[in-house]
DNA sequence: GGGAGCATGTAACGGGTTACATGATTGG
DNA sequence: CCAATCATGTAACCCGTTACATGCTCCC
């Protein structure tokens, strides 16, 4: 089946990028692919990766396959062949069906600094506190970046669920933060036990 | 470049999943691609995606050809044509060099449901309330199973690690859960805020 | 007898990335 | 003038998934 199907066949089923995309242009304002990136970049990025700006093309063009989005050249007073999108009528209906209808899936997560601490018999303890430290103050820089968002966006009109959502954002690289602290304490008590033990009954492996 | 190099190229450059299944193996037992899917399913899982079935195949050859995993077939006690899968000496000088050296990245985070509040102004407020209601509660559920996981992990010796960072996977998916109740609370007053605008001055799509 | 679980894969597909190509405009 | 940024894409690649095929064994 598929190969090419006419036209809208089953609206529900695109990649999340599409409805990332579409999403972008549903607060109503012409854009670029470029212009796509780059807010993605500073939104999207929190609590969903940004793609990558060939993969947006792509995206636009299925979406304009679709009749989601439609496109014109900006040209006199913008100059440049810039291709700017807008979203249709047909790509409004779309996305509201996907985000009253879409199931409610787990979030996906994969946390590398978790990964490797589970491996924490293979590191050496110092190295390992060291990177968890290392995630912390990320994760520190990046609550300060969504509290920096969450003002621009709260200040805008029509942008309260992008500010409600940088709150969120916000709030979750705290807890990363707040949750690599208690890893090492985790770790340092358990380096700790693993010291006196080898004191009394020594070296293994 | 590239094309099927000879033997172990440089070991930092392999997809996160065969670190994964490696790192699994690393525990010093002997398992077959069957156990290790369902091991991941009930520890990485929580921190880390689980890969599918063929996934772990496909992995397993490939560290195979690299020298990082030995097999065998366990005949005789144990019937059935089943592969046991070894880690190699060579396979955990690879793993323990990953686990130490790999830089520290931001997790990846896709929150599908962080997205669909980012475009809250094409839902119906109280659907979207049942979406993070519902999110709330998968949360919660999923900070129980880490709870398990952590009480059978710290029961298991050589598993302090495993064991640390299911308390870690419980914590996270309890600050999930107030994230998700503090957003509850957050929508209500938007939605309040938008009520009454609305009365004030009335309809605009 | 038959269904649930054990066990191992192959094939096709697609989503997303990196690397690359190209060119135009702006500002120091 | 030259670097940075704007701007749009193509090509190759690969990770990972779904769907499927196969067969065995355990236990009700």
């Amino acid at each position: 089946m598929s190969s090419t199907a006419p036209a809208a066949a089953s609206p529900q089923e695109l990649p999340p990028t599409a409805w990332a995309v579409l999403g972008l242009l549903s607060f109503e304002r012409e854009l670029s692919g470029y212009d796509l990136k780059k807010w993605a970049d500073n939104s999207l990025r929190f609590f969903y990766w940004s793609p990558a700006s060939s993969q947006i093309y792509a995206e636009l063009k299925r979406l304009e396959r679709l009749g989601f989005v439609t496109s014109r050249i900006a040209a006199q007073d913008d100059l440049r062949n810039k291709r700017l999108f807008a979203i249709t009528p047909a790509g409004r209906l779309a996305i509201r069906s996907w985000v009253q209808h879409a199931p409610v899936e787990p979030p996906m997560l994969k946390h590398g600094v978790a990964l490797r601490a589970w491996l924490g018999h293979l590191a050496d303890p110092a190295r390992l506190r060291e990177m968890v430290a290392e995630h912390r103050d990320n994760s520190a820089a990046l609550a300060e970046e969504a509290a920096h968002a969450s003002v621009s966006a709260a200040a805008t009109k029509g942008w309260e669920y992008p500010a409600l959502v940088s709150r969120w954002s916000q709030r979750y690289f705290e807890a990363e933060q707040r949750l690599a602290e208690e890893m090492l304490d985790d770790l340092d008590v358990l380096a700790e036990r693993i010291r006196t033990r080898r004191r009394r009954a020594p070296t293994s492996t």
